[in-house]
DNA sequence: TAACATAAACCGACCGGACGGTATAGTTTG
DNA sequence: CAAACTATACCGTCCGGTCGGTTTATGTTA
């Protein structure tokens, strides 16, 4: 087997994953679902995820490495790089179909260990944002205030509209180049 | 039937559910599992709550309630007064057992509908936000900040230490208070 | 190239357990 | 007794995972 073939079964069977939870919630992930979504039967998709945990690990670790490359794709010396590359990835996927939050929250609610990848990722980021500015308090409020912002998308919390929330990652925007 | 005692079971049901939510996660929530951590039986915990729905959400009302007495223990002058409260609630949410978080995730795994009441009392929260202030972007980059708290704490994703901790509070508290 | 061997990839019936919800019988209290 | 409430047996459904079998790809040998 040509690991490119296994590839594309293993992508196919992701990506129908996360159109599921965007579609029709993180909880109707399960396997017979994804395996229809993905054009396979179940036995199929337990053949490339024998389990379910499986299944959301490898959605997670799908997400981290699109997280990853993006991160590396902000100019080399730009100031608070870490930070605008997190900032980036959540306007990002606003036109993407599948989100790594909502595979956080598929992956939470079914085992919360299944996190510790990402909290790894976070960790090293956060490293990285603090040796990056010698404001920390001030990259932390911009960190955790993108956060907010994942969330708000996931769970469709108000923006305070179009504009507002336009201009509010502007003023994001600004903070973090500002930084120092 | 007193309505006291009626509450009382109902305040010890939902208890029980957050006690479970915080101890196993929020996926671990079923009326079985509640009945017993409750100390009654699964057709008692159905006599108070009809429907799984209908015990989470009484649990989400049950926080939005709380949340809401907290916000109007704000000095009633202070500037930013409802952003402060909710920076409060987030902090003061650290040292009680149970959480609105974990209702909210667990309510939003099993239907996204259920926040219905949740982004009502935000969208109104964020509308006393906007008025409190001229500096919109600036309440708001506050407001998003404080929510990243919330499920930063939530999914037990890293802080970058205490001290770091303490002093993002420092700085946000700084912030809100500095809005006019 | 035909015949066979081997293993990867995949299928789908089935099982067991969990869970939400019902029905009903029992118990307490006024 | 009646109303309020509790307890438990039970049902239907869903879902994760198993398992034996089938197809498909890849050699290998004569």
């Amino acid at each position: 087997m040509p690991p490119s073939e296994c590839r594309n079964a293993s992508r196919r069977i992701l990506s129908a994953a996360r159109a599921i939870a965007t579609r029709e919630g993180a909880g109707r992930i399960t396997i017979e679902a994804v395996a229809k979504e993905a054009g396979l039967s179940k036995g199929g998709l337990l053949y490339n995820y024998p389990t379910k945990k499986a299944l959301l690990s490898g959605l997670l670790a799908q997400m981290l490495a699109g997280h990853r490359e993006l991160l590396e794709s902000v100019p080399e010396r730009h100031p608070a790089r870490t930070l605008r590359g997190h900032l980036e990835t959540v306007l990002q996927s606003e036109e993407v179909d599948g989100d790594l939050s909502m595979a956080i929250l598929a992956t939470a609610a079914s085992d919360p260990q299944l996190l510790d990848p990402l909290r790894a990722e976070l960790t090293d980021d956060l490293g990285r944002i603090l040796s990056d500015t010698q404001d920390a308090p001030g990259a932390m409020v911009a960190f955790w205030a993108i956060q907010g912002l994942r969330f708000q998308k996931l769970l469709k919390l108000p923006d305070g509209g179009a504009d507002t929330r336009e201009r509010v990652i502007e003023r994001l925007r600004a903070l973090i180049d500002d930084l120092k």
